[in-house]
RNA sequence: UGGGCUAUGGCCAAGUGGUUAAGGCAUCGGACUUUGACUCCGAGAUCCCAAGUUCAAAUCUUGGUAGCCCAGCCA
């Protein structure tokens, strides 16, 4: 799929023509304190396409600019994540590489009469800044003289002051209607060690400060962030003007990309693996990239599933069906389908042979012929779904098995019930049912149709396996309760049933994603075929 | 009268003054079927509201309304 048409992409054709850029270039800019999730799958690709199409690049840019919260733990796995959704960027760099020059831009501010060093503590200065209708007061240290604040700033950066003691300020506007233009901070002190740069320095600029220059430093021409940064895209343009920085980047913003009952926070996320609510980051009913590729979303799914939502300037809340639906597209037709029954009812074809088996030839699927065939097995006994059975038709929609009623058995030959033996409790226990031998599936039968198509395995030579089902962590909409209370306590059920004979008794824990009511198997353990358990895709709708 | 952004069918989203207002997801109806999948047909919008400009407006103007963002030494 390629890049749908969208407002940077015009921007992008526009400045292309006008020679305003001679080229694209990009960066995707994760903050290393969180693993990426399908969120920032929009960021990711946005960024890399874009550039692609253009035949530009993307930098993948590290901002560790706040060593309290980063990790370069972080660093491994979000490149692992962008590296497996096949994009390879031009360059990695991490906004610490530039804190040399992104000081020497602080005091040329200084110097310019445009920075100063302040004394104001935090709960000052947010007295000192106003409020949304009010304007702001100037510090009291705003008018230090050039020489001072150069003598300031430096003993900060030496160490001479406590955390929080002082901070470098922009001057800019107290009274600006923009709450980001009332002299925001840009250098503030933490002595702590950094991941990258450990202990060489104790100031670090903040993202408004460090993010426009390290865009500009790299060239970038497009720099591409969420709506939220829209207000700060005034105060990006003073940094670059005011640093005189010879290339101009400029900042895009676009919307961010929601899911439908879907944990997307930082936080919540966090909150997640922390109180051991799930199994990690990585845990297969997690939104994380690395939790999906677990699940089984291959990384075209994700792609398409993007693309396919578009891009605008508004927050948007996709259903998370149209994510399942480009899974299911892709791996319709390059994955192998077999036979399981997860929940089993045993059915008797009481016209058939007792010690016969009888061994059908068949395609792993029917629009992939390059998957090749394998070999089924039919006999007197089989296991079918239980929820493939109901003792009265319920209504014209109900294509499956009912008292009287004929049905396929997939593969091999149409099925009819004629009892239902139940145990003292009224439960159905067992089917007894006859075949049709003129019904053998590629007979070309068509005197008759069935009821619908049913799957099934043998039951001497099935294979017993244990399924443990998944399904995606879903929240619900009241945000009052606790996050255990609105998670679905069935995310993870254990199932017993069986597989046909030829699989391998391999495809059991964690193996499994419920799409809706469906199934598949995933590439947890990646050195194993992907499978998708016949009529996954059927069993979204609900046949009540 | 703080500032900024946004508004197209249930959910996304094309559209940049002249089109029967693309497409995807979902839904409903139908065909087909060795997966109720896939595939194939068919159904649904006067584009937030109002007034203007124009031969012509989703697109321009004005005025409303609604939603989101901003008062971190987070990003």
């Amino acid at each position: 799929m390629e890049i749908e048409s969208n407002f940077i992409k015009t921007i992008m054709e526009d400045d292309l023509n006008n020679n305003k850029v001679d080229k694209i270039i990009t960066r995707f800019p994760p903050e290393p304190n969180a693993y990426l999730h399908i969120g920032h799958a929009r960021a990711i690709i946005t960024n890399f396409e874009l550039a692609k199409i253009f035949d530009g690049y993307t930098n993948l840019r590290f901002d560790d600019t706040n060593p309290v919260k980063e990790d370069s733990s972080f660093v491994e796995a979000i490149k692992k994540d962008i590296e497996w959704l096949g994009y390879n960027p031009k360059n990695v760099l991490f906004g610490s590489d530039y804190f040399d020059q992104t000081y020497d831009l602080a005091v040329k501010l200084i110097k310019k009469g445009l920075a100063y060093v302040c004394d104001l503590n935090q709960d000052e200065m947010r007295a000192y800044r106003g409020t949304l209708k009010e304007p702001g007061k100037e510090s009291p240290n705003r008018n230090r003289t050039i020489e001072e604040n150069l003598r300031l700033f430096e003993e900060m950066k030496n160490g001479k002051y406590k955390d929080g003691e002082k901070t470098l300020r922009a001057k800019i506007d107290m009274a600006s209607p923009n709450m980001n233009m009332r002299d925001p901070v840009i250098y503030r002190i933490i002595h702590i060690e950094h991941h990258n740069t450990g202990n060489k320095w104790c100031i670090y600029p903040m993202y408004d400060f460090a993010h426009p220059l390290q865009d500009a430093i790299e060239g970038v021409t497009h720099s591409l962030c969420s709506l939220e940064y829209d207000d700060h895209r005034v105060l990006y343009d003073w940094v670059v003007e005011k640093c005189e920085m010879p290339h101009i980047p400029h900042q895009y913003e676009f919307g961010r990309l929601n899911i439908t009952n879907t944990i997307m926070s930082k936080r919540y996320l966090k909150q997640l693996v922390e109180s051991k609510l799930v199994k990690g980051y990585d845990d297969p009913r997690m939104p994380t990239l690395t939790g999906l590729r677990r699940r089984g979303y291959t990384k075209e799914s994700i792609k398409n599933f993007v693309l396919g939502t578009g891009l605008s300037r508004i927050n948007s809340t996709v259903s998370s069906e149209m994510l399942e639906t480009s899974l299911r597209n892709d791996l319709n037709y390059k994955v192998k389908r077999v036979n399981a029954v997860i929940d089993p009812l045993k059915v008797i074809i009481t016209n058939y042979p007792d010690n016969k088996i009888e061994w059908i030839d068949v395609e792993y699927s029917r629009d992939n012929e390059d998957l090749g065939t394998r070999k089924i097995a039919f006999g007197r006994n089989v296991y079918i779904e239980k929820s493939d059975f109901l003792e009265v038709k319920p209504n014209k929609k109900w294509k499956r098995l009912s008292l009287g009623i004929e049905v396929r058995l997939m593969h091999a030959y149409f099925i009819k019930c004629n009892e239902v033996i139940k145990d003292n409790d009224g439960n159905i226990v067992e089917l007894l049912c006859t075949y049709d031998e003129a019904t053998k599936s590629g007979s070309g039968f068509k005197d008759r149709k069935p009821n619908g198509n049913i799957h099934f395995v043998e039951a001497s030579t099935a294979k017993k396996s244990r399924f443990n089902l998944f399904e995606p962590l879903m929240i619900d909409s009241d945000s009052k309760r606790d996050m255990k209370e609105r998670l679905n306590p069935n995310s993870w059920k254990e199932f017993k049933g069986f597989v046909e004979s030829d699989l391998e008794n391999t495809h059991s824990l964690e193996r499994f994603q419920f799409i809706r009511n469906g199934y598949f198997a995933t590439d947890y353990d990646s050195t194993k075929d992907l499978l998708i358990f016949n009529r996954i895709c059927e069993l979204r709708s609900s046949f009540k």
